[in-house]
DNA sequence: CTGAAAGCGCTTACAG
DNA sequence: CTGAAAGCGCTTACAG
């Protein structure tokens, strides 16, 4: 009577047995018609009676037994360090997309850098449960990537490389910091300076070489005192504007290596009276659309982040696990010009 | 020679019959021991072979053969609309942490309200890959939640309520919405407006239900055209208030229901000239780490996120899946007082 | 305290 | 064109 009395699992799971017994047929009939066998040759009649009774019984073949039996999981695994990060979220979003495309399950978990997690994780995906592994930027998954490198099972990092592992995918990260530096040089600035990110991180070393490229190219000084690192956080961001307007002569730009420090570092500048774009134009790396409606508007150039989700699935489903794969998304880079850079004012 | 031969699966899986046979016993004895069955007792000297067996081969138990005779998965689904939106991503936090605590792995997935996303949902989670269904705000999960509740699966849904679905954990957001607008009476503001969420979602509604009651209670009147529906983003909060500027007496203080959409209204006052908070006040439901580096700093009603998706997958776990769940997060809402809201200067 | 055996629900040669 | 059978790697009564 109560509907709650139907607990749990008892509604008994609708089988292929039970398909092929609707249908009049041998079970194999069954598994090879939904497994989309070519060397299969059905009779009309056949295959309409067994189309009938999957619809009917509403039939979905289980998982866990296939995937034992054909030994894989037709499903990539993904760790990322952070979900609350858009360059996370767009690699995921690309990844997600590019897996659906191939009817592989894309499962995600972010594992911060504490150390019991790292054995939760090669639980979790050390036992069958994906044909292979993305790691996305400073995520911890040592153990779980030792693993499956013994056991010939593909990994890939994202948007990082990792020591000693020679497949990855990233960004320019070194044209967008040259990019970013050249339009701030059109526009006339030589007083240049830098927030960078976390000092051994594999994207911040690239955008601050660069930097350095950039202006060396366009024959400009950098004062030592002109280059300070963050750590792509808002509150990063704002303490390193802070100590760079505290200089007895500070930048009349700045290139931020990453968005969230950017708008942090707006923050700063507001704070001390400091008018951007008037006093001081700012530009950053990677796009989000709070920096369209920051005020100013932040000026950014635009990274191919959801293309790299994209070609990392690709790369980890199409190449030969043991194969090196050393790639740099070519997707074109965009500046995208807003209100906080301008021409000198001074 | 060449390491690139060894493809694939090429290195065979160790299996549980590799340890039994290694530390000279039966499957049985390590199924017991490794799934951490009470009614075992085994002879200390045997525990110690068959651990050390075990720790030699790096033996993990297969997942699908594990899934497949217990028939469930030890593992929970979580369906967000996007990945790009920090309620969620907290959401996702908190579920993931829940699920660990137990045991259970956490698989997240983002479902746009596109119709071919659905049945590819249910391909994906109707299959038996998971044991519960966790469907958080808009995301489109109909045909599963149809499914899960036919077969007897449990299912709740997180930050909305479905109709026709009893299962629910949601925010205090009608609380959350007086709070805030008590914050702007007891600071001595008559005129408040509102920037409300998309007209028909769940949380907008009870959000405007709260801010209607609360101005109520202190006697106040609301003009129609100062409850403006924006959609949840900056654009839409900038679009907002863009309309409520453009009154021939505008609000002197703004409550808005979603903070990314009160970030796109600070840059419209900052666009008119109007200053925060000398010329207007301004407050939002939801933190969000930039809330703090805007400028000026947000006033916010910070929302118990985190625990709600805790609380949804302890839910989820330990309610009967036929029960209804009707559970309002109570962990109180915090007013952080920022610099976006003052008296009137008027 | 330990072993033998059935079976979860599929897929895949193989036979007819 | 269709059927019978083995087996993927576990868990779980059951027997000893």
């Amino acid at each position: 009577m109560a509907s709650s009395e139907n607990t749990g699992s008892s509604v008994r799971r609708v089988t292929m047995r039970d398909v092929a017994q609707l249908a009049g047929v041998d079970v194999a009939v069954v598994s090879k018609m939904l497994s989309g066998d070519a060397s299969l040759s059905v009779r009309e009649s056949t295959r309409e009676r067994v189309l009938r009774a999957v619809a009917q019984l509403d039939y979905r073949p289980n998982y866990a037994a296939r995937s034992l039996r054909r030994s894989r999981a037709d499903a990539f695994g993904l760790v990322v360090p952070d979900f609350h990060n858009s360059v996370y979220s767009g690699i995921i979003d690309g990844a997600q997309s590019a897996a659906n495309a191939m009817n592989y399950a894309l499962l995600t978990v972010s594992a911060s850098p504490t150390s019991d997690e790292e054995s939760r994780l090669a639980a979790l995906f050390g036992n069958g449960t994906i044909d292979g592994l993305l790691v996305a930027g400073a995520a911890r998954a040592d153990e779980l990537v030792r693993l499956f490198r013994k056991r010939g099972q593909p990994v890939l990092s994202v948007n990082r490389r990792i020591p000693g592992l020679d497949r990855y995918v990233i960004l320019d990260d070194f044209a967008a910091a040259r990019q970013a530096v050249r339009h701030l040089v059109e526009l006339g600035h030589t007083r240049i300076g830098h927030i960078g990110g976390p000092r051994d991180l594999d994207t911040s070393t690239r955008r601050l070489d660069g930097f350095f490229s950039a202006m060396q190219d366009a024959g400009l000084a950098i004062p030592t005192s002109y280059i300070v690192n963050a750590d792509y956080t808002p509150r990063g961001g704002y303490q390193a504007m802070r100590s760079l307007l505290e200089l007895s002569e500070p930048p009349q730009a700045v290139l931020a290596a990453n968005v969230t420090s950017a708008l942090g570092a707006m923050s700063a500048a507001y704070e001390a009276g400091v008018s951007i774009p008037n006093d001081l134009s700012l530009i950053s790396i990677h796009d989000l659309d709070l920096a369209e409606y920051a005020s100013p508007a932040l000026t950014v150039i635009r990274m191919p982040i959801y293309e790299m989700g994209r070609l990392a699935v690709q790369l980890l489903a199409d190449t030969p696990p043991n194969d090196a794969i050393e790639q740099v998304v070519d997707t074109p880079l965009e500046l995208i010009a807003r209100h906080s850079t301008s021409r000198p004012h001074a």
